[in-house]
DNA sequence: ACACAAAGTTCGCGTC
DNA sequence: GACGCGAACTTTGTGT
């Protein structure tokens, strides 16, 4: 490497641009895990209040979901449980 | 590294005995990749006659879980989304 | 059902409160959603500029972990590529 | 339903045929589990001889990558850290 | 029971 | 545009 080297041209990378991006970066998956940690407390708050934590999650999948699509899904299911005897 | 250090004793590791137990698992893994093939090849034979790939997983994955564990679970939920007005 | 019910009080579930942890949940999901766009984004950038994605996300989940440990685990990681002849 | 109906066309699903892909995927599934309970028994062994699992599960993932392709990309990576001074 | 780890599922990406 | 690959997230199991 030569003498001309300093602390923003480490080998051809600009460093302080690439730290400026992977600070970004940490930034908004610092603010990202604190909002998972939010939806943790409230989940724990449902658990307390007596709710089934598994259920709520499975009513946040399927509110995700667009109602036509799955309505469209659990057709196809009920037909292939019915052809196997699974009612 | 003494002069005693051969391809056996690299380290302090018995490289032989490594180098065994890595091979075991490799191959273990290595006919692991094979049945999965073979899955991934049945679905494809699934899909070719016209079954719905998804609705196939669901049901394998319905199977696999206790009768009473998943009724019960089924009730629960049911009952959220009456409260939620989602039937 | 009784004619008592009605919608805050759907087969002994308290639908109100039911809706609003959901709805907090929901909230919180599509923030957590932005931010991960957001990070995307920057991804997209960092890529554009000439970097090498794949190597900013070693980078990050490199600096997710403690110094120590982590030196502590290439060492022994080192120890075994050296026994296996992987240098 | 039509009294034509039987276990082999249930609603204009042969019944049949699905039984035999799942009950195929099914037995595909359980040799897999086997195989994935002797790598874990293989882990167990490692462990109890005193080995690190962790650095055990690298040395395979390292050597399921290409070398080159490996080389190359620490050679990048190393470039990254040198520029942010994690060397 | 809690946290850590392993498995499966899903989503985004590059390829053809 | 679809398909296969790889990474990310979620969920399940385990060990403390």
């Amino acid at each position: 490497m030569s003498s001309m080297e300093n602390a923003e041209s480490q080998g051809g990378v600009a460093a302080g641009e690439l730290r400026q991006f992977i600070e970004r970066v940490e930034r908004l998956e610092e603010e990202k895990a604190a909002l998972q940690d939010d939806i943790k407390d409230v989940m724990a708050e449902l658990k307390a209040r007596g709710y089934d934590v598994k259920a709520v999650r499975t009513i946040l999948a399927l509110r995700k979901k667009d109602p036509d699509e799955r309505q469209e899904a659990e057709a196809i299911l009920e037909l292939y449980m019915n052809a196997l005897g699974m009612a």
